[in-house]
DNA sequence: ACATTTCAACTACAACTGTAGTTTAATTTT
DNA sequence: AAAATTAAACTACAGTTGTAGTTGAAATGT
């Protein structure tokens, strides 16, 4: 399966909270995305077809929610990101937004933190 | 721009060395990806069309080379993964991959010592 | 110079994407 | 119940992408 920018967008929302009815769906894209409600759901249905939404109605009304899971995604996109560009490793990503200055004093510490309680939580 | 996954296979390899001439270029992609010569070709053509590539006679040959940086690239990609996944934090993606381990403890130490480093040199 | 091999250019084509418009069916309002 | 509103389904259409095939031009071997 594989999902496109915008469809991405769509799940994002529905990994948030769900089931939602299109007309909600509509309201949380249209914060963020100047599209029109067709095209709204278009996504939607071609999420469906696609598997990685089902939808039931609700209340008289259709609503959707998510049938992959965001760590599912998240996963498969992340690992494809990095080996796409940085050779798979997170260690020049890290520099590269390091480099960049892309990191806040805050985000270094919780970054460190993780890859602290990683060690000692070690198996 | 928009370079479309199979297009930056082919970046990334004349990124890492340029020019190239075709026959390099399909050697190297071949390396991994079970793709026909003209595909290899096609793709070729398609970056240069979108302004990714320019190429040149070289011995009677067509050789390319990148006009886009890798960083230039990177850095596009990077923050639109990280907005789309990780709501534009670092800290997620890292413990991200730390929950699902996929960090060796050489790779937890490397990116210590990056952001260490990133301390230090604070400005 | 002609045949052969190699390059390069041009053409193809279906699936997927972004972006809706149009039609039909259901629900609500008067 | 007829009219109005809302929801759902169906249709559209050009651009991009993956994946080559075909044709024509240039270089090389004999």
């Amino acid at each position: 399966m594989n999902i496109s920018k915008t469809e991405q967008i769509i799940l994002n929302i529905l990994w948030d909270k769900h089931p939602l009815s299109v007309s909600a769906v509509i309201e949380n894209v249209t914060k963020t995305q100047h599209w029109h409600d067709n095209t709204i759901k278009t996504l939607l249905t071609r999420l469906v077809k696609k598997g990685a939404l089902k939808r039931f109605k609700q209340d008289k009304k259709f609503v959707y929610e998510p049938l992959i899971s965001r760590d599912e995604i998240i996963s498969k996109e992340s690992e494809g990101f990095l080996d796409q560009f940085f050779g798979g490793k997170m260690a020049p990503l890290v520099a590269h937004f390091a480099q960049h200055k892309k990191l806040s004093k805050k985000e270094i510490q919780d970054i460190k933190k993780i890859l602290e309680d990683m060690e000692k939580n070690d198996d």
